[in-house]
RNA sequence: GGCCCCGUAGCUCAGGGGAUAGAGCGACCGCCUCCUAAGCGGUAGGUCACAGGUUCGAAUCCUGUCGGGGCCGCCA
């Protein structure tokens, strides 16, 4: 009797890899980190070379860098110390580098240091600095390359936040996909993080939700709707009709706005909410926390904060300039309360209220802003539409103002996503009945495919979203590309298991991986190596699309070394020599558990089989 | 008029002070008796929009120009 193929032993789900982590004392700090480690040699070394009088005193190594070389016959790692330090040092880059050079020789890690061009130092490590990364990687799992680099730092990502009047279209499905990556990429790097949805409740959009709703109402009961110019005409308006009918039956008929205008508001609101939960669902994203707007009105936030600003001496009365370029047709100048947004970098002051005394959109956003800072975050991350482009500056302003230059705002504008369907430009009209709602992305191209797409460029830079390719599910698709090399490792986890051989990450961990002697088996565990860097760079500059290119690189590493095994059968994972195998296995499972993890990153299922 | 983003191979895009600028697609030539060919190897393809400047060194930073997109009080 065969004993059943044991489960790939990578987590199925990717829940795991994205709650919020603190990390365990024994991973903390960079030991994980190769480049890091080299690093700090380079950077003891040269204060060697300080105390020892070889170097003069009181320089700056903040610009020392230890990076892979763009060539890799450079060797394994190049470091800038000599040129950046030769100027302050007032010596020249190449005399620096020989002194650095004989220093760094004789730590038992480095092969090599050898000066080249205009004052590099290239290092070659030894074979067993990068078997040393697979038994790492395999003993932190999927742990692998987290980083205590924002240890301490509270962070809260704003996304989404799109108007409860309605399903979420393309343009905001990338916004929280691109929210929720960055969000989880902070946490991976070691950030306290909270993924936040602000309603926009507060507006006069809802009650334009409310009175669409109403004619909805009206039908359910058999009368004919009236939807006027300026009301939402969505289909999606019909089912909340119904349930206001089933609710309030026919109370709510033949009544002035007045009398229903707060219930229906409310009613739809929160059914919208309920569609908006669902569809992020549907996506993978979960918030921790749902802040309306009307709340934040409600708690009377809004008056202290305007009223913290007019302590401070920021807030007056006065006109604007009339914009300058094409007035607006009914332009006349009036006088409205003002935030003296320029003391901190605004082109213009801004207004916070009307000239009819009620408040503008921008003062519920003081209010919140203030309201996220006295929660006590050192970072406030915005993912907000390009189109709020113009509100970057005055945000800005409010959050320095009244965390008194404390608290830093980052405001990601994600770029327009531009829809292509038979390789021509895909226009979407709510009215026409071509509006293209995330329900039907995701129905349509799969969670997973939306997401590694999306991630797959820079925020600021627009994305081309062509339905075909995407519907398509082709080799042209990276997401396919980089799931089919995790479901590679799981397949030679399930062969080891046929022929026998144990391959828990215990065992494979603790294997001779001294059997890893070939030249593109060593090549893959350097990139491997390369992952721990790979996270402090994408999370320092919050950019999770460098995971997604990062993970494609990793990839086609392992397709590469796999097809190698086709003209060479001692470069295949499965060998008949048990020891030989695990160790083989074990370089294929730190780059499964790397994929896996950097996936986990990105809200995308590593898969396990691929036919 | 002002502010923000973008301009890199035929196409879609990475790289954003460092060495000979990369990948995918498309084109061309190869690779399945073999751990999954949704894979791999190779060839061809560049004035990094343009002009100045800073620097030992610029595709990268600064200024300007050109081209594309977005935004600019009493909407949200």
């Amino acid at each position: 009797m065969r004993s059943p193929v044991p489960a790939c032993p990578c987590p199925p789900r990717i829940d795991a890899a994205r709650r919020l982590w603190h990390p365990p004392a024994d991973i903390q700090g960079t030991k994980m980190n190769l480049f890091a480690d080299i690093r700090s040699l380079v950077v003891a070394s040269l204060e060697d070379m300080v105390a020892s009088g070889a170097l003069p005193a009181g320089l700056d190594m903040t610009n020392v860098a230890v990076e892979p070389p763009r060539d890799a016959a450079h060797g394994d790692m190049a470091t800038n110390a000599a040129m950046v330090l030769a100027k302050p040092a007032g010596m020249a880059p190449r005399a620096i580098a020989e002194a650095l050079a004989a220093r760094l020789a004789g730590d038992p890690r480095i092969v090599s240091a050898e000066v080249a061009g205009p004052g590099f130092l290239n290092l070659r490590l030894t074979a067993e600095s990068w078997r040393g990364v697979v038994k790492a990687a395999l003993g932190a799992g999927r742990d692998f390359g987290r980083s205590a680099m924002g240890r301490g730092t509270k962070v809260n990502v704003e996304f989404v936040s799109a108007n409860p009047t309605g399903p979420m279209h393309v343009g905001h499905t990338r916004g929280a996909v691109f929210g929720d990556a960055l969000a989880a990429l902070l946490d991976f790097a070691g950030h306290e993080v909270t993924r936040e949805y602000y309603i926009n409740d507060g507006g006069a959009q809802v009650d334009v939700l409310a009175r669409s709703a109403y004619e909805r109402y009206r039908e359910a009961n058999g009368l004919s709707p009236e939807i006027a110019e300026g009301l939402y005409p969505g289909d999606y308006l019909i089912p909340v009709g119904e349930a206001l009918k089933a609710k309030y039956g026919v109370s709510l008929l033949d009544r002035p706005e007045a009398d229903w205008l707060t219930e229906v508001r409310e009613f739809a609101t929160e059914k919208m909410m309920e569609m908006i939960r669902e569809d992020l669902a549907l996506l993978g994203v979960k918030m921790d926390v749902f802040t309306s707007e009307k709340a934040i009105t409600a708690s009377g936030k809004i008056e202290e904060a305007i009223e913290t600003l007019r302590g401070m001496g920021l807030i007056y009365d006065g006109t604007l300039e009339p914009p300058k370029g094409k007035l607006p047709e009914d332009w006349e100048e009036r006088e409205q309360t003002l935030f003296k947004s320029t003391a901190f970098g605004d082109d213009v002051d801004r207004p916070v209220k009307k000239s009819d005394g009620s408040w503008t959109y921008f003062a519920p956003d003081i209010a919140y802003h203030w309201d996220k800072v006295s929660r006590g975050y050192d970072l406030l991350i915005d993912v907000l539409g390009a189109d709020h482009g113009g509100y970057v500056k005055r945000l800005k302003a409010v959050v320095a103002a009244l965390s008194n230059r404390r608290v830093d705002l980052e405001v990601k504008l994600i770029q327009l996503v531009k829809l292509f369907k038979n390789g021509e430009p895909f226009k979407m009209s709510k009215r026409a009945g071509t509006f293209v709602t995330l329900r039907d992305v995701v129905e349509q191209a799969g969670a997973d495919v939306t997401r590694f797409v999306m991630l797959t460029r820079k925020n600021d830079a627009a994305l081309d979203f062509d339905f075909d390719k995407v519907l398509e599910q082709s080799k042209d698709n990276p997401v396919f590309y980089v799931q089919y090399a995790h479901a590679r490792v799981c397949s030679v986890l399930r062969k080891a298991a046929e022929a026998g051989i144990a391959a828990d990450d215990a065992t494979l961990a603790a294997a001779d991986h001294g059997k890893l002697a070939h030249e593109a088996e060593i090549a893959l565990a350097k990139k491997i190596a390369e992952w721990p860097r790979l996270v402090e760079i994408a999370a320092r500059g919050q950019e999770p699309h460098r995971i997604a290119f990062y993970l494609y690189e990793l990839a086609s590493d392992l397709h590469g070394l796999w097809n190698r095994g086709n003209e060479d059968a001692s470069l295949r994972f499965i060998q008949d020599d048990p020891s030989t195998a695990q160790a083989k296995i074990a370089l294929a499972r730190a780059a499964g558990v790397v994929i896996s993890a950097g996936l986990g990153i990105l809200g995308v299922t590593p898969a396990e089989e691929m036919r």
